[in-house]
DNA sequence: AAGTGGTCTAGACCACCTA
DNA sequence: AGGTGGTCTAGACCACTTC
């Protein structure tokens, strides 16, 4: 069993990529699914709130909820994917290489990223994604120790995101995402095929989990000609 | 007078920013919440999800509301903030210059980005945002004239957001936003002090009106070094 | 066991849109 | 006027954390 609100946000999403509903039309009103779904509105409305949130529908007052096209927002509907997911699902031919895996001590600028102790474990993790054998990203992340025991280059090939929240059932809650673009470093040039460009761009990502901690730190680098980003935000109401 | 879960989280917030609750305490109970405020649960549950969602708390089950460092999340909360707005509060002196204001009929790349008719009127606007002297921005921003009936360049120095949903009273919904790093274009040469960049980062914006309706195509290209993208990004519960 | 947030209910009234 | 979504209520029960 589960929530009812989810369980409804569910069938009504299916219907909604299936086909079921047309974009442009309209859901049935709230009084309609009242009533079919045998609840009560307040749940209706935490489902519909919740196909609001991630692109399905567009509610209006006075109106109805009109169906969005879900083809079209097909992508990371939520923010949270790891921009190497989104690598792989492009490429088609990827590879993870781990070209580092340790433990080490934070030094200062990574004590105040990841506010850590001096004398904290971290674990450091280098990994080259390859798209049809061109080393397009460069990913460098870091794990406080305290959340993962032990990491091997085999997790490290997968993905880590998995790895914590089905393995280890840790659910991560929200990130903070910066982009810019920086020069190469010597880095970069030794580990990406850069082909002549002179920029790279740089994703850093703050990781944190549901009880409000920061875990992770992540730096994914990536040429330019490969990269996208893509983000779905909207007003969100109660 | 407003709703009553939007006062409560204004009110929050305010402390929050304040410093009235320390980064890290916990917020007080929904219950005493209830109490301080003579309202219901679920409406104080309202103003509580809202700041979740804004990154000034993290709920906890069973725990309570973590209050977060909210001045470390002092950046665009909303994912809607314009970068445009964004380079003008960072950057000190910044001057808009409207290079280009016309009313034309969609090519076929602007029909299929626009979802508009081949014979309907468009605004092309064409914008350089200049911060300390050097032209920094460069942005394409077109509008369906059927929404917009007149745009002056005095209106296009601000931003055209804050004329729409304040002076037309039109509600933007919700954006789509694409960035990619593209080789400059002979108009990038032209427009911005590039300074031997051979990049430009490239965000794409379609921007959506409450009922759905597609309303806005804007590119916005930028000098690389200085531009910076911040996202934040959050599972959100119902 | 007590306290916290998470879900759910049945009903009320309001604001907005369409007719 | 009737239908739609938006807000609000008072209460119930559940799941999780802490003691």
């Amino acid at each position: 069993m589960q929530n009812k609100y989810l369980q409804i946000y569910k069938e009504i999403a299916d219907q909604i990529q299936g086909g079921g509903f047309e974009p442009g039309s309209k859901l049935p009103s709230e009084h309609d699914l009242v009533e079919r779904f045998q609840t009560s509105r307040e749940t209706i409305r935490k489902a519909l709130s919740q196909l609001a949130q991630n692109g399905f529908i567009q509610k209006v007052q006075g109106k109805g909820s009109i169906v969005l096209d879900a083809r079209k927002f097909d992508f990371p509907v939520s923010g949270l994917v790891s921009f190497t997911e989104l690598a792989d699902m492009l490429g088609g031919n990827a590879v993870t290489e781990v070209e580092k895996l340790a433990l080490i001590h934070p030094d200062s600028s990574l004590q105040g990223a990841l506010q850590a102790a001096p004398d904290s474990f971290i674990w450091e993790v280098h990994r080259i994604r390859e798209i049809d054998g061109e080393r397009i990203i460069f990913d460098k992340d870091f794990f406080k120790k305290m959340y993962v025991d032990n990491l091997t280059e085999e997790i490290c090939r997968g993905s880590i995101y998995d790895y914590i929240e089905n393995e280890l059932g840790m659910a991560i809650s929200f990130a903070r995402k910066e982009i810019t673009v920086e020069a190469p470093t010597e880095e970069d040039r030794n580990y990406l095929d850069l082909e002549g460009y002179e920029t790279v761009v740089v994703v850093k990502n703050f990781v944190y989990f549901d009880d409000a901690s920061l875990f992770q730190y992540t730096e994914s680098r990536h040429r330019p000609d490969k990269f996208k980003f893509v983000d779905f935000a909207r007003r969100t109401k109660a």
